[in-house]
Formats: C-alpha cells, structure tokens, sequence
DNA sequence: ACGAGCGCCTGTCGGC
DNA sequence: TGCCGACAGGCGCTCG
C-alpha cells in the first residue's frame, strides 16, 4: 500500500521526530532480529544481523516507495509493498503481531518492521543502485517535466495506466494514486499512452504532482489500518468509490480491472476517446 | 514491446 | 455458524 507520499511521510518522520519520538538521526544500532528470514533481500538475514550492529544513522531519504537508512557502513533500504509498516518504540514491548525485523539502539529505542503479508523487504548494502538504480524519475524532481512526460508517453504503446505503475517509468506511483491522477487529468485508464496529446500529456504531468503533494500534504493515505495517521483517504474522487456518485459529475464510479490491477474512474469525466 | 498469468503471503469480507 | 472463494495498497518472473 505504501506509495510515495507514504514513505515520505516516514522519511520525514524518522528525520525530523515527532510528538512520540525524537529524530533517528545519529541513533546508533545495538542490535537487529530478523523473525522471518524472507523479508531480508540482501545478504542473508544472519549476515544482515552482524553487519547491522554498531553502525548509526547518517541521513533518512526516499526513492520511489524505498525508505533508505544511510548508516555507518552501508544503506539500509526498506519496501513495505502491500502490507508493511514501521513504528518507533520505547521501553516496555507492546504486543505488536507480524513483526517481521526489529531494530535497537543504544539510546533504549527500537524500530519495529510489520508486515502480515510478508511481501516487505529490506536490503543493508553498500550499492544501492543496485537496489533503486533502474527507477524512473521522481514524479516531484525537476527532472520530471511536461515536456519528457509526453516524449516517454509517446514512445511506448502500453495502456496508461499500467504505464504509470511501472516504477522503471516513474518511481513512486501505486494504485490508489494513479486512479486519482488519471481521474483529475480526465483521461481513461485504457487509453494506450502513445495516443495522449501533448496537451494532455501536461495535464496528466500536473495531476501527477498535484495528487502526490496533497497526499504528502496529509500524511499520506490511511485505509484498513495498513497505514497509520494520513489523511488523505478522505480526498480520494474515485479510488475505493466504486459505485458512487463523481463528486464532479454525479455519474456512477465504475470498477474495472486494467493490468490484473483493480481500477477505478468515472465514465463521464474519463471518456474512452 | 507488451500483456496475461502466477507466485509470494495473510486477513477480511460476502455469499451460500 | 461455518466454510470457501474472491480480493487487497506491490512486484518479479515466465510465457506467449
């Protein structure tokens, strides 16, 4: 579930602390368990437990939907994928289910990794290009322009939607907000992205950015308690309102499956040219 | 180049 | 009530 404005709202976080925990800036590991040995793509979950302890963090950035731990030694890359969650923790252990990793320092915190799907993954390496190398531009950077946006739709013949969710593309996108850009552009999601005009193709750039910052702008998306403390479910036109009213429109949500993906948008405002 | 199908996993929900 | 299939925020792989 976590997309972009989700992971940067951790990032955020874990950098400038919150009311229940200071910045994790300079913590130093004590020690790291791994309980289920899958969720460690790189190196092997013993290898990761040994090398982990003693270094500290350097800086918190992210990448696409990749949380990235700059420590001592190596990066710490984390992927929460559907299911996956991330919680600061004092003193006595509060009786979390699904932990997958857990995380201590020196200062009697720990960084508690859930995730009941298990799809999650983290990753301690000294390369992380070679974890997040081969992700497209992010969405928000200034690399990011109308201009390529339109050069890239047109050079491939894919449907649009499932264009946007392939991270080698744009970094960052999953489905919830796709759906909502596709529906503020007002293009359909099986539109083949080589059929978009350049006009459209700045509209789709804008409602890009727009969606991804109103999501950051509210602590990201909370739904089925995956994710905790965003908002902005609460602004969602047409993920999840299948079968209800457009809010621009009154025509009825329709659902759809694009790419094996659940989709959602408004036959009105997203006409199939 | 592109899409479909599937595997990875667990939890929830609707239908019968 | 209980069982069973469908489905869910993601992504990597194989196969046409």
């Amino acid at each position: 579930m976590p997309e972009l404005p989700e992971v940067e709202s951790f990032a955020a976080r874990f950098r400038n602390g919150t009311a229940e925990h200071p910045s994790l800036l300079g913590w130093c590991i004590q020690s790291a368990q791994i309980f289920w040995a899958r969720s460690v793509a790189q190196p092997d979950w013993k290898a990761f437990e040994q090398q982990i302890a003693g270094q500290s963090i350097q800086a918190i950035g992210r990448r696409g939907k990749y949380l990235l731990l700059q420590l001592s030694r190596d990066v710490l890359i984390f992927h929460l994928r559907m299911s996956g969650d991330l919680f600061i923790q004092q003193g006595q252990t509060n009786s979390i289910p699904h932990v997958r990793a857990k995380i201590s320092f020196n200062n009697g915190w720990r960084l508690i990794f859930r995730d009941d799907r298990k799809f999650g993954r983290l990753w301690l390496t000294q390369n992380p290009d070679s974890v997040v190398g081969a992700l497209g531009p992010e969405p928000l950077s200034d690399a990011f322009t109308p201009e390529w946006l339109h050069t890239q739709l047109n050079a491939r013949t894919r449907l649009v939607k499932p264009l946007l969710l392939d991270q080698r593309f744009i970094a960052g996108l999953g489905n919830i907000y796709t759906d909502e850009a596709l529906h503020q552009a007002r293009i359909h999601p099986l539109r083949h992205s080589n059929t978009l005009s350049p006009n459209e193709s700045e509209t789709l750039w804008l409602a890009i950015r727009s969606v991804l910052q109103a999501g950051i702008a509210a602590n990201g998306t909370s739904i089925d308690w995956v994710y905790r403390g965003g908002g902005f479910q609460n602004h969602l036109l047409v993920y999840g309102r299948s079968g209800l009213p457009c809010q621009t429109c009154g025509t009825l949500i329709e659902k759809i499956v694009v790419g094996q993906r659940g989709t959602h948008f408004c036959p009105v405002c997203q006409p199939l040219v």
